[in-house]
DNA sequence: CGCGTTTGACCGGCGC
DNA sequence: GCGCCGGTCAAACGCG
């Protein structure tokens, strides 16, 4: 009896505890569901914003398309010979093949048309693994896409190189190119991607702003109106890359370094150097595509426009049809009309006392919007104790390998390189992620890039900070090819 | 010796 | 046609 007892307590504990286990498992169960119902919610979320952008952007394009066709006949109409009327004729070619190009009320169509073109682009890989996403969808900007391919700049491509070489197929887009259109657009579509360029101002201390990438100085000059030397830089890491870069210090303000990027690497980037490349990816094939502009509504900028891209600060110039407004006394940047030209201010300070700095601070004001989640500011190396822990001592992330490229011994002060203004990200918080990314969605132009900013954001949640971090600030996220967020789990219906 | 920088020469586009 | 100017080339040079 008392053995019969004793097993009886026992059974009684043995039930208790498997009472216990059963009760963890259904609260474990439970929460999970409730984490599900979390990320459901979200999901249907982002999926009203992207039908409503959806929707916007259809009526957007049949407008574009009357508007098109207006300017068209208008065209024909007015056809002339003199210089005046080849570059409208140019950026007429812009307009057909890129959708982008178009003055002022269209202009902030335009954007949209952009941005889900450049989406479609980027994203079609992960697009292809979701039905429901359907972004790109329907655009069928037959060049505009094939404008896009090309000419977004590697800085798309060295990224997507990392992921599938295939795809990058260099950066003479003529391949791309031939497979739409022909003859004239062909050639005009290769001389816009060869022109587009990409403006980093930053302050910077040192020689040179470090990218990441390796380059090798092939020359230099006094540019006129500007002391300062204007020295030349071709992307070593390939020997076939054609990628340049030009490094001015601003006259006004001698603590502005001026790097203008040019062309398009046709080879993987290291890892370090895919931040820069991302940045300007984005800005590029913004500028690419046509875009615009949270900022056509702050001012009358004929000419110029900004925007923020997760918010990094644009301004958007078109040479071509005046170049007035464009910091007047950098002839870094206005010197060429027929280079189209994209400046990321990185500069946080006050600025540069030039009429057109004051576009830039403007435009500066509002990235506070992202501010506190994301930090733009570049820093010198000086200020380690911004970054966060999870970074190394060099800046560099602790994830994947070391196989960044040695920084250039022959500018030992370049190490700041890592110190790019989206790994400054500090006060992130990653269940913050999705509003910032859907906010992003909402408020930024550049759609391709706010899209990839939420589904990385998305994905990575739950992983590390850094991983939901740097998504969340780049654009792109191909590059970074030791996390394995290119194939994505996460599924919006 | 290899790699990168320096620097004067050269080329081409553009405006007058 | 000419000159200016930005951009590039390539030989010379320096450095490790």
């Amino acid at each position: 009896m008392a053995m019969g007892k004793r097993a009886q307590e026992d059974d009684i504990a043995n039930g208790n505890d498997r009472f216990e286990e059963a009760f963890t498992k259904d609260d474990q169960l439970e929460l999970a569901r409730i984490e599900m119902g979390e990320v459901r919610e979200e999901n249907e979320r982002l999926k009203l914003y992207l039908e409503r952008i959806m929707k916007e952007y259809k009526a957007l394009q049949i407008q574009f398309f009357d508007i098109a066709k207006q300017e068209d006949q208008k065209q024909q109409a007015t056809e002339d010979t003199d210089t005046a009327s080849a570059q409208e004729l140019e950026e007429s070619d812009l307009v057909s093949l890129s959708l982008g190009r178009v003055s002022g009320s269209s202009v902030g169509k335009d954007e949209k048309r952009k941005s889900l073109s450049g989406l479609e682009n980027k994203d079609q890989k992960i697009n292809e693994d979701r039905e429901g996403l359907a972004l790109s969808l329907d655009c069928k900007f037959g060049a505009a896409k094939s404008g896009m391919t090309e000419s977004l700049p590697n800085n798309t491509s060295p990224e997507n190189s990392l992921e599938d070489p295939k795809e990058d197929a260099g950066e003479p887009p003529s391949k791309v190119l031939k497979t739409m259109r022909s003859g004239d657009d062909e050639v005009s579509q290769q001389h816009l991607a060869k022109k587009a360029r990409v403006c980093v101002r930053a302050s910077c201390d040192t020689m040179t702003m470090n990218d990441g990438c390796r380059w090798r100085k092939y020359g230099q000059k006094i540019a006129k109106g500007n002391p300062c030397p204007r020295a030349y830089f071709r992307c070593t890491v390939a020997p076939s890359c054609s990628v340049r870069k030009q490094v001015q210090r601003c006259a006004e303000d001698m603590s502005i370094l001026i790097t203008t990027y040019e062309g398009t690497h046709n080879h993987p980037l290291p890892v370090s150097a895919t931040a820069m490349a991302s940045i300007t990816s984005a800005a590029a094939s913004m500028l690419l595509s046509g875009s615009s502009t949270s900022g056509s509504g702050q001012g009358s900028l004929p000419t110029a426009t900004t925007t923020d891209l997760n918010g990094l600060n644009f301004y958007l110039s078109d040479p071509s049809r005046s170049k007035q407004y464009y910091l007047p006394n950098s002839s870094l940047m206005m010197r060429s009309p027929s280079h189209p030209t994209i400046t990321l201010d990185l500069t946080s300070g006050p600025a540069i006392t030039s009429s057109a700095s004051s576009y830039l601070n403007r435009f500066a004001s509002g990235t506070a919007r992202y501010s506190s989640s994301i930090s733009l500011n570049y820093r010198p190396m000086s200020e380690p104790s911004t970054l966060p822990i999870s970074w190394g001592t060099s800046g560099l992330p602790k994830y994947g390998t070391t196989d960044h490229q040695p920084i250039n011994k022959s500018n030992p002060q370049e190490a700041f390189l890592h110190h790019l203004p989206y790994l400054q990200k500090t006060n992130y918080n990653p269940q913050d992620s999705i509003a910032v990314a859907t906010e992003a969605i909402i408020t930024n132009p550049n759609f391709q890039s706010a899209l990839t900013a939420a589904l990385k954001s998305i994905i990575c949640t739950g992983s590390s900070p850094i991983c939901s971090g740097t998504a969340l600030a780049l654009g792109n996220f191909q590059g970074y090819s030791g996390e394995d967020v290119s194939g994505p789990k996460v599924k919006l219906e």
